[in-house]
DNA sequence: TTATATACTATCGTTTACAATACTATTGGA
DNA sequence: TCCAATAGTATTGTAAACGATAGTATATAA
C-alpha cells in the first residue's frame, strides 16, 4: 500500500519551476515583490509587450499557486489589486541563490 | 554609448530557468548530479518516457550552458559518456533554497 | 554473410504556449 | 444621448515544444 517514494520524486523543483516559469511571470513576481501592490492597468503597461488575455491568465496562474493575492474593489470604473504574498515575498531568497550560482559560475 | 541597465535586466533568474526548465533537464540533471557519469544508454533507460532524439537535444542544450560535459570514446560500438560540471555540481546549493522554500511554504 | 550494439540524425505530426483582435459590463459626466 | 475608463472574456491564429518513427555508421561476433 505504501509506496516507497525515491528521494528524486519529492524534489519539488519541476513544481517550484513551472510555479515561476514561462515567459511573463517572473517579470510579474518582480514588479509586485520590489514595488508592491499594483492595479491590473498598472501591470499591464509595465510588463512591455504583454497582452491583456495572458496578463490576465498568469496573474491567474500566480494566484492559483498562492504566490499572489487579487483584491477586487466594488467599483465604477472596476478596480483590481495584486500583492505579493508572504509565500511570494519568500522568493526572494531563492532569487538570491540563483544570483549567487550566476556570480560563482557564469560572471565573468 | 553606455546603456543605463535596470536592475530588473541584470536578475540572472530568467535565464538561469531557461537552463533548467522544461520536461526533461532537471531529471537528467538529477541523474548525474546524484549518480555521476552516466552513459546516453544508460540516461535514457533511467529518464522515463523520453526518446532518442528529445535526449540528445536536451544534453546538447545542458552541455551548451556548460552544466554537463560530454566525453566521447573511439569505439565500436560508440561510447559517449555525460558527466555534470563544477558549474552544474553547484546548482545544488540553489535547488537547496528551492526546497526550504517548499518546506517554509507549501509544506502541509 | 548477417545480426548486434550504440549513439546518434532527419522527418513529420501533435500538443501546448503565446499572440491578435474583438467583444462585454457599468456608471458618471459632457 | 453617447462616450470614457477599467478589468476583464471569447475566439481564432501562429510559433515553439515535444513525440513517433525511421534511418545512419561501424567493428565485432555468430
Amino acid at each position: 500500500m505504501d509506496e516507497q517514494k525515491s528521494i528524486v520524486d519529492l524534489c519539488p523543483a519541476p513544481r517550484v519551476i513551472e510555479m515561476i516559469g514561462g515567459k511573463w511571470k517572473l517579470r510579474i513576481l518582480q514588479i509586485l515583490i520590489f514595488q508592491g501592490t499594483k492595479r491590473f492597468g498598472e501591470l499591464r503597461r509595465q510588463v512591455a509587450g504583454i497582452t491583456q488575455t495572458m496578463l490576465t491568465k498568469q496573474l491567474r496562474a500566480l494566484e492559483d499557486d498562492g504566490l499572489i493575492s487579487r483584491k477586487v474593489y466594488a467599483e465604477v470604473p472596476p478596480r483590481v489589486e495584486y500583492s505579493p504574498t508572504n509565500s511570494g515575498m519568500d522568493l526572494m531568497k531563492m532569487f538570491e541563490a540563483m544570483h549567487q550560482w550566476w556570480e560563482r559560475n557564469q560572471a565573468s
